[in-house]
DNA sequence: GTGGTCTAGACCACG
DNA sequence: GTGGTCTAGACCACG
């Protein structure tokens, strides 16, 4: 379910966040789901089990799991901290929005852009 | 004309380049202008001369200006090196809007926000 | 593998940036290879870490090197970057063959430069 | 008949020595000819004296110009000191046919570019 | 240990 | 005054 690529820019901490969001968006996640224990995924993964931790922090941080000791690490969707997260992520995009522009992307294009990924999730919306 | 935040995650370098695609968009630069000296705005940001040395040299790679030692910097586009980056920035854009999926952000929501940075950028079409 | 020479007249670390060319077209370094760190490289050749910083900058920038941060930098070809700069190569080569012609150097004089270098990089076809 | 470029990374007085090697290639400067003067020359290219100057005083240190006081400035070959200027012509030639194998241009490539160079240079040969 | 960013400051070439 | 190169050194993020 989660694949890394080693090569990327983006941070491996972060991909995990985004796959999981990703996951949650597709509906391959819901709300109560059991993550995988931060072990398993490092071994599974082949990377640094402080790395799934800080991953696991950060979800946590964003308000996507919780982990309950001894227990396991859960979906469960804080609103509140969701909508802070969104304002975040409105920010980033209005900056690349404004690149977009730039780049003489037009809004078709954009929109294209959105519907082929929310096709790719449409399983969640069966 | 450029103005710089240093609590930003973004490094300082990257926001000038930023401020100059802009400036650009909005027809605030236009082919051939003179962008300042290195040292000048250095002086006016407050910031050393390296970092925008940096920035500059950045934004001669990206294909937007071009440096003539000893004579100064303009405004040059290049499309070839332009196209490059826009591939680019396309890719970042599907990230975030795999992201702005998850945070259940609209096509409405996201043609607003374009629609309103074009907006601001009125000033070149007329 | 990469040695300087500090009275040349050419920057430090366009040294390099040709060096590693050079190590490419012998087949010294392939594909997927890992450079020195920037560290450690500095070290070697006794020169500022940003000097090398600089050298691997170029290397990306023209396409032949990526750099994964926390990781290291990788021999990677991407052939568009490359064949922009190819055109900027072709202006400098046909600036010195009009220098060369003024200084009577023959086509055949030419030849024999070019296949004992290419002779120098022998070992890439066995 | 000489033009500079000023968006040229070359420097002016650079591009004032290499047009002048060019006019020798093509015959339209013969030993003996007078050169403009330093003022007329400054003056029909809209650039400063002491780049003219500059221009000249490398000229005179090639082998390719002399200057007498009060008479003017000549085109006279010193075969001796062209020579020198020859081999480190070569060098720079060596430098770039070893970037052109790097960037896989072939024999052939470089013998047309010679060879249109050269045709562009037939009145010499008349 | 890896690369990324930034500062402060020096010295050089061109015009 | 313009940009180009380099050093020495600091602090940061990721793993």
């Amino acid at each position: 379910m989660f694949v890394i690529d080693l090569r990327s820019p983006d941070p491996i901490f972060m991909q995990i966040v985004d796959q999981t969001k990703r996951a949650i968006s597709k509906g391959y996640l819901v709300e109560g789901d059991r993550m995988p224990s931060i072990r398993q995924m490092a071994k599974d993964l082949a990377v640094n089990q402080s790395t799934i931790t800080r991953a696991y922090r950060e979800l946590e941080n964003e308000g996507i799991i919780t982990t309950v000791a001894g227990r396991g690490t859960f979906i469960s969707l804080d609103q509140e901290k969701i909508n802070i997260k969104k304002e975040d992520m409105k920010e980033r995009l209005k900056a690349i929005l404004q690149e977009a522009i730039f780049y003489k992307l037009t809004k078709e294009e954009i929109i294209k852009m959105y519907e082929e990924l929310e096709g790719k999730n449409e399983t969640k919306s069966q």
